[in-house]
DNA sequence: GCGCTCCATATCAATTTGATATATTTAAAA
DNA sequence: TTTTAAATATATCAAATTGATATGGAGCGC
């Protein structure tokens, strides 16, 4: 059979001290174990590892040459050990995640936040990016979870849970802000002005998409911003009438040029889901991030 | 308690083959068992390694953490028994011992060249040194052996056995040719000539000194030789008369310019003496060549 | 649905380990 | 020299672990 590597943590421990009796003490053991699991050890392979004496013990050469290696070797187990121990107390680590840009401003920036005040140890990998971009790397497992704006397509292999509804408000400029004065809009006199929205491939596009369809319309934006970020620049100087979530007017005053258009039927609301995969296997910091992601409610 | 480094075999096998079932043939056991030793492993650390489906299992994120060390460790331990073993079967390893110049002319040459042979894996490290030194080596374990002319001062931690007489004779050149034509030289004779010898702290040195003592002599070389080599030459260019053994004169013809002089009283027998550590803790190539030259007798 | 392959669980004998008492060795102290 | 002390070696038996077999359950392909 095999040599018990127990053996040879106990072989460590007696060439590290010298001595059958202390290295006992530190394995929590007694002597006569250690004796005989070291004869055991040495009948198994072959030759002597120890030369001993009434002072104890000393390596022999080919004692010497064994300890080099399983030194290093268990050096190696107990950095693994201690790693996966501050994994588990939450002292290092890392979760990544997935986020499109509106979930990222309108929900878990806050819960990142005190996340990071919590867990200073553990790293926190974001990649930003589209809804079906983090459902890619979800399922490469390249990222423990993603949060993201609906509607999203997820496979068998995933599962998602709804976070939080918003609802998304038509912005103007300067230019626009006379549209809205006569009362609510109907979609189709939208669709009669330059749009700014984002790319082809995003969840936002697809919503909007989706929505012009129910009305007979096409949804053509003149403009693709590559971040929702730009898009509120883009409005403010007059390019075109943009769709937001409410909460990035927060703290916007009116000064800065932006017009909120009143719309005969509002936008109906989104859903920002959090998504995973279905045999999760997280390490605790994944988990706890989703713990708390979960507990915002 | 520890965590048994066993377990962690069995981790670094099931997450090799990414399967307990084919884990278990490698490892001569059974499936039931590694599941057991996985879960036990699992619990000790706190948190789950494997992923377990219908066809097998996978690394979570903190399996893969841990393997990342295991693996390097158990390929360590690997390293280290793969090494013991080729020293046991003589593949590989080393040897060294100390060994004066006398002792390695007369004496163990033609073994080391057998041994080598025999076993062209395994090195041999010779230090050509005098014969107190090899001691001093041999106590501080920086030899395995030492092959040396008595007489040798071993302390106590030391054990000394004979191996070979041998009997030295007084060459001179051409120059001292003639001393040697009317019947044996006497003691005396010899040393109102200058002698070449080796240097005051060498076993030959202190020999001569205590041969000369006895005849109420000063042994008093008017030429230190730093080599045994070097003697023959020496006397060969009438620089004075030396002591070398006969096998030295074996080979070299008088065309040399090399004469032995016959003396009175032969010069007693010396010893060629094999010393080493008492609690020989020897590894396998140093005691193979122990046997090999306790062998030649 | 059937059969196949995998992992999970239960159980008991066989082996190994843990613990204690005691013997032996050896160097240093009295 | 004798004693003492500190180390390893040996013996023994209960306790814990491991090995092995039988069995159950879940998922995948046909």
């Amino acid at each position: 059979m095999y040599i018990s590597y127990d053996y040879y943590r106990i072989f460590y421990c007696v060439a590290k001290y010298g001595s059958f009796t202390q290295a006992a003490t530190v394995l929590l053991s007694n002597q006569p174990n250690l004796t005989r699991a070291i004869k055991n050890l040495e009948a198994e392979l072959g030759c002597t590892l120890f030369v001993r004496s009434n002072k104890g013990v000393k390596l022999t050469p080919d004692g010497e040459k064994l300890y080099e290696h399983i030194s290093i070797a268990f050096e190696h187990i107990q950095h693994g050990e201690e790693e996966i121990s501050l994994s588990r107390s939450m002292q290092r680590g890392l979760v990544t995640i997935g986020a499109s840009e509106i979930a990222l401003h309108c929900f878990i920036l806050p819960i990142l936040n005190r996340y990071r005040q919590r867990y200073p140890g553990i790293r926190i990998k974001i990649s930003n990016v589209s809804a079906p971009q983090a459902v890619s790397l979800l399922k490469d497992s390249l990222i423990d979870l993603a949060v993201v704006t609906a509607p999203i397509e997820v496979g068998g292999e995933l599962i998602e849970k709804k976070l939080k509804t918003f609802r998304e408000v038509a912005v103007g400029g300067e230019a626009f802000r006379a549209l809205g004065e006569n009362g609510g809009l109907r979609l189709q006199q939208l669709a009669e002005y330059p749009i700014v929205s984002l790319g082809t491939k995003t969840s936002t596009y697809e919503f909007y998409f989706r929505l012009f369809l129910q009305s007979g319309l096409t949804f053509a934006p003149d403009i693709e911003a590559a971040t929702a970020d730009q898009i509120l620049p883009l409005v403010q100087h007059n390019l075109g009438i943009g769709f937001v979530p409410e909460d990035f007017l927060l703290g916007q005053p009116h000064a800065n040029g932006i017009y909120e258009l009143p719309l005969a039927e509002p936008i109906p609301e989104r859903d920002i889901c959090l998504v995973k995969k279905k045999n999760h296997s997280l390490g605790l910091p994944a988990k706890e991030l989703e713990r708390m992601i979960l507990a915002e409610n």
